[in-house]
DNA sequence: TGCGGATGTTTACAAACTTTTACATTTCTT
DNA sequence: AAGAAATGTAAAAGTTTGTAAACATCCGCA
């Protein structure tokens, strides 16, 4: 279970946030300024840190600042209040690895809090080559093989590929691969993940009418099986 | 950690110069005048200079012509209050590496920044020579090699060569060329990023249709691979 | 000054890739 | 077993990329 650092002074804010990723299956934690902030995230090692810009004490700014020197990899959300800032925050390649500005829906968050994870997790999870059953798969390359035979994925084909390996076995939907491989700032229409699913059956499976890999799962998704 | 001297006497005008540049994790000087901001510059060895023109005792000018006997090799950005003085700045080549004029946009200096720092490191930071596959690359003769044979660059598909090698396995987008081999004043289209590629892949690839180094990243970009 | 060649940029069209659409098929529910 | 919902997939529509060729610019040199 993922462990998430909320730093923000406004408690009605956290109670709510809070609330929301605890129904969702994460473990919330919370400061109230920002060198409390600091500290907890420190000694507790979150996975992640949703961090106001106006704080008490000490700004998020500056607790954004020092704790990329402290944890580089440790990933930020900021949260600011206008939009006028948000030209600080990216323009400027402060650390965080997001922003969400005020007021935010809980939706686009969450999205945003699980594509941030996604991410800190992915560069280490995966080894360089993975072989799979008659399968295999270059990540850094990009290339992939079936039976020693060179396999042409397209760069979308390939991303999905990849993402079904990194949850082998685990159902995934279609709204996780949009968010995850797609990006919670692009809405393609659900069937496009269909369509790429057919294709990639075709290149992958011995026989894409009776997949041993890449199974439906009605009503659900799908399962990557190796 | 680059280090940035500013050599400017309106204090708030380093303030927020300060605050913005440490945001973005340089570590940054300050001096309220022509003297101490020259003392300090030969004393500290900053990465960069961003000198303002008008400065009480010693003025821009002077200290950057006097800095630049010293240290021909320290990057130097100048803050020029009214477009006129630009004329000063460039048509006397000074030898400043850049010039902004006031008032400036921050994301703006930050680009111009970024720009002169990497040209600044760009010769230090590859060995003379490099080796990737059949390619030998010599980044001080400007020449290469593929097979032993020498491969004939034009001077700009030699700078893109160079980008892509000194990112070599990242995502690079045509922006990001553009910005960084072209630079950040001068907006050719972005297809003449594509055209460049393509004649690279020509003279750098066995089979150009099939690249092994310059691998395409469907609406994202190319990266290198080696 | 004007010419010629090399380099750089734009343009235009073909090819590759992605997304949507439409309809057939399968699976689920009752 | 029938209707509703979900999925498979071919083909259309929309984007992005590859690349040749036209056009522009720069620079040396007579």
């Amino acid at each position: 279970m993922e462990k998430i650092l909320i730093v923000e002074d406004e408690k009605d804010m956290v109670k709510g946030l809070k609330f929301n990723l605890e129904a969702r299956g994460y473990f919330v934690l919370a400061a109230y300024d920002g060198e409390k902030g600091y500290r907890t995230a420190i000694e507790e090692l979150p996975d992640l840190v949703i961090l106001d810009l106006m704080l008490p004490k000490v700004n998020g700014y500056e607790v954004c600042k020092r704790l990329k020197v402290e944890r580089p990899d440790l990933p930020i959300i900021m949260l600011t209040a206008k939009s006028q800032e948000v030209e600080i925050v990216t323009g400027l390649e402060l650390g965080a690895d997001d922003y969400v500005t005020k007021p935010f829906g809980v939706l686009e968050l969450l999205a945003r809090i699980k594509a941030v994870l996604r991410r800190s997790k992915s560069g280490t999870t995966l080894p360089e080559v993975c072989r799979i059953g008659d399968l295999e798969i270059n990540f850094r390359k990009y290339s992939a093989h079936r039976k020693g035979k060179p396999v042409v994925l397209s760069p979308r084909e390939f991303e999905i590929l990849k993402y079904f390996i990194e949850k082998r076995g685990e159902i995934v939907s279609r709204e996780d691969l949009l968010n995850q491989v797609w990006g919670y700032d692009s809405f393609p229409n659900t069937r496009t993940v269909d369509t790429h699913i057919a294709k990639l059956r075709q290149k992958i499976e011995d026989i894409p009418d009776e997949p041993k890999h890449l199974i439906t799962m009605h009503g659900i998704g799908y399962k990557f099986l190796g």
